[in-house]
DNA sequence: CTGACGCTGTCAGTTTGTTGTCAGGTTCAA
DNA sequence: TTGAACCTGACAACAAACTGACAGCGTCAG
């Protein structure tokens, strides 16, 4: 795990390096936003850890910068106030996770792990149709990037069809995965959901055909 | 994703049975070896997670039937011990992974969807004739790659011919195959569909020829 | 507990697509 | 040349699929 520490605060931020450090993990610790952007701008590393207050630009700010950037590594705020508006606004910006000071070491480490892990699976989870990007692990559907908000059935049923491209599938493969054997459904609940997904995909370069007496066939048309 | 679940443990299966659902999977849930091998027999599942300690037959002996029957369900083993012994047993008779208990529901997904994964690349139930591929699973016909759209009486005539080429089928023949005793027909309904077919063969090397008075021949021309 | 809301299946009316029939043309063998 | 067998365009019937409206159910806040 490689870790960034931004913390103004000299001897919090010595204690927490000494305990990813004594724990295995690579960590660099900056001072100030400015920095952290600077180093982030020729760096990788996994998880940011960013204290709010900050002497010069603050921790929000360069949080906002980032996501503005689209750069979506993990980033962990840590802020001395338990605000709840502190809190919103962190999320809201884009923040993955949030500690109050003062905090357990172990808890700071536990989190970041789990961040880590979380953005692990992610990368490993998306599939790319053209321009729609299934996340397997989230269920997040994006189109050019936008979120696409979608019903669970509607997401079940898209999972299938990607995992399934350029495959026929018949009402009755639809069926078996979307429900359970104790669970009663007409196949006319299966149109009404595709109806549903369709319209959520008008946009999207995935195209749902219908093969008529047969079943159904996704493929990605760019 | 299609999950058969078979564990004896009411809580474990429940949780599990939960989060293959809210993770959007299709999970039935059986407490038995026994009752498992009944579903099986009439229902396909995409991966088989199997608890060792069952009461009954035990979840080496599911296993070792179904391979036995050359069964290629994936199948996944839960068990309570670490042993060497059950690890190599397991993959001895057939299993395709192994985890051991407690472990991580996240894992456990994981490990199924890559299971799955795994499974898709390998059926493959394609039959060519020079440059078309007939898929008697999906039932897509390609001719050099492209896919070619019929309906589902012209490619019932198709595999027909395909899996008769060089031999003589009567209408007689034909029909029997298309239509059910119940249901009327014409010879001529038979013509029509020859003629859509044909028309979608235009450019691939399968012929279907006339015998006249006798009946129809396909065969393969490159 | 109650009312509001959101999800998802059902119903019903409409649209769409497939496939057999018909009718007229073409081919072929005697 | 003739007639039977076959081919094929047009059409209609029927079934499958689509979709708007609605209702049941579960969930959640007050």
């Amino acid at each position: 795990m490689r870790v960034l520490l931004t913390e103004d605060n000299q001897e919090l931020a010595r204690s927490i390096k000494h305990y990813f450090k004594d724990n295995g993990h690579a960590i660099d610790w900056v001072d100030s936003a400015e920095k952290a952007a600077t180093i982030l701008h020729h760096d990788d590393f996994d998880v940011l850890i960013l204290d709010v207050n900050l002497p010069g630009k603050s921790g929000f700010e360069l949080l906002s910068t980032l996501r503005s950037n689209k750069n979506a590594l993990p980033v962990l705020i840590l802020t001395a106030r338990a605000d709840i508006d502190d809190r919103v606004s962190a999320l809201d910006l884009g923040a993955d996770d949030y500690l109050v000071k003062p905090f357990d070491l172990r808890e700071l480490a536990a989190r970041c792990r789990a961040l880590v892990r979380r953005e692990r699976g992610k990368s490993d989870n998306e599939i790319l149709c053209g321009n729609l990007a299934f996340n397997s692990a989230t269920k997040i559907v994006k189109v050019d990037g936008e979120v696409i908000d979608m019903r669970p059935r509607e997401v079940q049923m898209l999972e299938l069809f990607i995992t399934h491209l350029d495959r026929m599938l018949t009402k009755d493969d639809i069926a078996n995965r979307l429900y359970n054997f104790d669970e009663a459904y007409t196949p006319n609940a299966i149109e009404q959901t595709l109806t549903r997904l369709r319209k959520h995909l008008q946009g999207s370069s995935v195209l749902i055909k219908t093969v008529r007496g047969m079943g159904y066939l996704a493929h990605v048309d760019d």
